[in-house]
RNA sequence: GGCGCAGUAGCCAAGUGGUAAGGCAAUGGUCUGCAACACCAGUAUGCGCCGGUUCAAAUCCGGCCUGCGCCU
């Protein structure tokens, strides 16, 4: 047991809401530990979308390697099953190389995908039976799937609650698919335990500086141009229904182009649910375990921040 | 100074005698193929203040305070 411990390569994960800061952190960290920066943000991988997803500048990543920013066309899709996929394979790729992978990135689920390696693979392309799922919903109710779900898997029909169709949907779909239930899938792939020697990183500032923060940070997007980004995005093609034009700050303002609100409440919409966001990102990594928080206000600046946790690195993987 | 209207949670707001709707915000939570998605749960022993009528008052009566409008 103890020999299979030694074996887990090492991985650092660092994240944290919405502005928080995690970006700056990151450069230092990777320069000092000698490690590659993989993104874990389900839209800093398009490309051409740059001042909404607050992306790091080619500058500014001062010759650390990114992987996963900028990857993808904006009409692409992007989820977890291929964040997990590409992740894995550039993780292979760094430590090839001798260095050790930095998870950088907000969004929690993809993090935990890989972490602990959950396993996502059972069919293939067709959406078929889905679609008519979606379909069934909009008819006759959400209700109705509910119920449908509460023949096949009660214990999914009990965790998920009738109105988030989509959810109730998927569990539908994986039953279908496997006849398997996904109460107990789900229930196995909770058990398992990570195949790396991690430090998992939560930056995190409070409440109050961090929406103070939020709602700069949207003011300077509109002054460096979000609304020219997202009108080059229209004019290449880009729809509402484009996984990559749901990102906050990108709907909002097809919403004002198309008149169902004014440029000024975009903005203030943009705002608000980027606190929204940064709330439910707090919510996750509460909940996740075996995370380090990081709180900005207990150290004396940048510096100090970066030296703690280069210390701890270096020390908890013998470098 | 006089007359009129208004005063319900952080904000908007319903309620005209029977024991405080709703929305937004704030907060907490769920999440295992759309996750910057989708979804859920609370939040006024209290209706500007004081007193009165009544079995019962946010609702009726009186006074006061504050805001707005009009008049002098």
């Amino acid at each position: 047991m103890e020999n299979l411990k030694e074996k887990k390569r090492p991985l650092i994960i660092l994240t944290g809401p919405t502005a928080v800061g995690k970006t700056a952190l990151s450069i230092g960290l990777a320069k000092a530990v000698g490690g590659e920066i993989i993104s874990a943000d389900s839209m800093q991988v398009y490309k051409g979308m740059d001042i909404g997803t607050a992306k790091i500048t080619p500058e500014e990543m001062d010759g650390v390697p990114h992987y996963l920013v900028d990857e993808l066309e904006p009409w692409e899709e992007f989820n977890v099953v291929v964040f997990q996929r590409l992740c894995k394979k550039y993780m292979e790729q760094i430590y090839a190389k001798g260095k050790i992978p930095i998870i950088v990135g907000g969004t929690g689920f993809y993090i935990q995908s890989v972490l602990y390696d959950i396993d996502f693979t059972e069919n293939e392309a067709d959406t078929s039976y889905r679609q008519m799922l979606e379909q069934k919903a909009e008819d006759e109710g959400a209700e109705v799937l509910h119920q449908e779900l509460a023949e096949v898997d009660p214990e999914s029909a009990e965790q998920i609650h009738p109105n988030n169709v989509k959810k109730v949907i998927r569990a539908l779909e994986y039953y279908h698919q496997t006849g398997q239930k996904i109460s107990e899938h789900n229930e196995t792939q909770r058990q398992k335990e990570s195949p790396y020697d991690f430090i998992y990183y939560v930056l995190s500032l409070s409440r109050e500086i961090l929406y103070d923060r939020i709602n700069k940070r949207v003011d300077l997007m509109r002054q460096e141009g979000l609304e020219a980004e997202v009108k080059r995005l229209e004019e290449r093609g880009c729809t509402r229904e484009m996984v990559s034009m749901q990102g906050l700050g990108y709907k909002e303002i097809l919403d004002a182009f198309t008149g169902k609100c004014t440029m000024d409440e975009a903005f203030d919409k943009i705002k608000l649910e980027t606190r929204h966001f940064a709330k439910r990102q707090f919510t996750w990594f509460r909940r996740e375990r075996t995370v380090t928080w990081l709180d900005k206000e207990q150290y004396d600046g940048e510096d100090t921040l970066l030296a703690h946790c280069v210390e701890e690195i270096r020390e908890r993987f013998q470098i």
